[in-house]
DNA sequence: GGACCAAATTGGTCAGACCAAATATAGAGC
DNA sequence: GCTCTATATTTGGTCTGACCAATTTGGTCC
């Protein structure tokens, strides 16, 4: 997970999962500090360091008095990633609200870049673009170059909100579905269609269209993953997911 | 701010709007615990917390040895209100941009939510724009049945990503302003349209039409927002911003 | 049954201490 | 002078035990 090995990161992560998992209803009281220090043999020095990451997560509120448990839906970005960590499937609906978000943010982050873009910055993406379009036989290749394409664009667009919205996605999300060994396994021609448009876009400078492609590319890359994952929580275990 | 009155959070409140302020360079080290704690004069243990809110933040990352400051763009979505409140004006651009964030995910939300209610929940949300049309001469009575026009469709649409990112949004967002008592003045003949368009979208089940009319009229509001702003930073301080 | 008051509980803070990891420093060897 | 290593220091992580103020709880009285 993403804990640190100290003890109090180690007693948060376990109440976060343990309030993720509906063992506490919203409203509820929190068992008090005295109590969670003698449950984890711990001081309350380190408790109080985790209750304070879970109320940074929005899952609790303390107040002299006792501490409440609060609904997942007020809860803050950051507790995405370790709900899909909960199991050992990630939750195909999940997975698809994730990447449908992430498409409408990335689409715009490409149309404002792309209608934003100095003439050096769209030599570089065009630069970029070939080196993807150099390897795109094979994916693994491929992954640090659309990052760094995608950085770019992020740079270029220069939306600040958008950029740390994509930094606690990627965070929660992207890396935990890479830990899992997770590899989308997009028909090339997609990845082909997406790499033309993209040129083209960047040559008439239309971030319109450079939008529309992407947005077309994340709506196959749903199916696509989306498949993959139900085939997957079928039980027919799959090697996609060769488990962290 | 955001604080609440305890020891822990006012010093948190101090370090962060610092390291917002670019008062530590990326990758510097951070004050050691115990030189803060003779600082502020408080315990160590109320500036570990502190430090503890911070490291959430991502505004620092704390080892053994020392904390280190990082970058802002790699910090958390919750660092957007702090980062709007630190002046006395907002910045424009920041706020453009946040409202070009939220144009998208909220056209998507309203997207999926016409295409997706079952037949009870559209006639809800007709009646709800039948109280907004009522309405449509009050700014003050309109925004409590907006938050409720939008919660429903945001339930409806029932995509937790977006809802989480809106949560942090509003929370980081919204509430700054309001307490600004900052009022977008919008002509009326834009909120009328949206209003009759989205009835109309409703009627149709077209979930793209919805989408488009949410689309327009955040532009809109972009553009009357973006001039009020700017009007108001070259130093004529209007009454839109009566201070908290 | 409801208003009111005292006792127990709980979060917030403080002080002083110890450990292990990381850093800074001084010294040895070249 | 430079590099490398061993030592000393600093720093974060944790613990213990204590005190205060606010809340909650339970019982009493009307």
């Amino acid at each position: 997970m993403s804990s640190n090995n100290t003890i109090s990161h180690e007693i948060a992560d376990i109440l976060r999962d343990e309030i993720l998992r509906q063992r506490y209803r919203s409203g509820d009281r929190f068992p008090s500090e005295r109590d969670l220090a003698a449950r984890f043999d711990a001081s309350r020095g380190a408790v109080r360091e985790a209750l304070s990451q879970l109320e940074q997560l929005g899952l609790i509120h303390t107040q002299p008095g006792g501490a409440r448990v609060q609904s997942v839906n007020s809860a803050s970005l950051a507790v995405l990633g370790p709900l899909l960590a909960l199991d050992d499937h990630p939750d195909p609906l999940l997975v698809d609200q994730f990447l449908q978000t992430f498409s409408v943010l990335t689409s715009m982050t490409v149309k404002n870049a792309v209608n934003a873009a100095s003439p050096e910055q769209l030599t570089q993406l065009k630069q970029l673009l070939v080196e993807l379009a150099n390897h795109s036989d094979d994916i693994e290749a491929m992954q640090p170059r659309w990052r760094e394409f995608l950085e770019a664009m992020s740079t270029i667009a220069d939306n600040l909100v958008v950029r740390l919205i994509r930094n606690d996605l990627k965070a929660q999300f992207v890396d935990q579905m890479m830990k899992r060994g997770f590899q989308p396994d997009l028909k090339k021609g997609s990845t082909d269609r997406l790499l033309t448009t993209l040129g083209e876009s960047l040559s008439k400078r239309d971030g319109e269209l450079a939008s529309k492609a992407m947005q077309n590319y994340f709506e196959e890359l749903r199916g696509t993953v989306g498949k993959a994952l139900r085939f997957n929580s079928e039980g027919h275990r799959s090697e996609q997911f060769s488990g962290a």
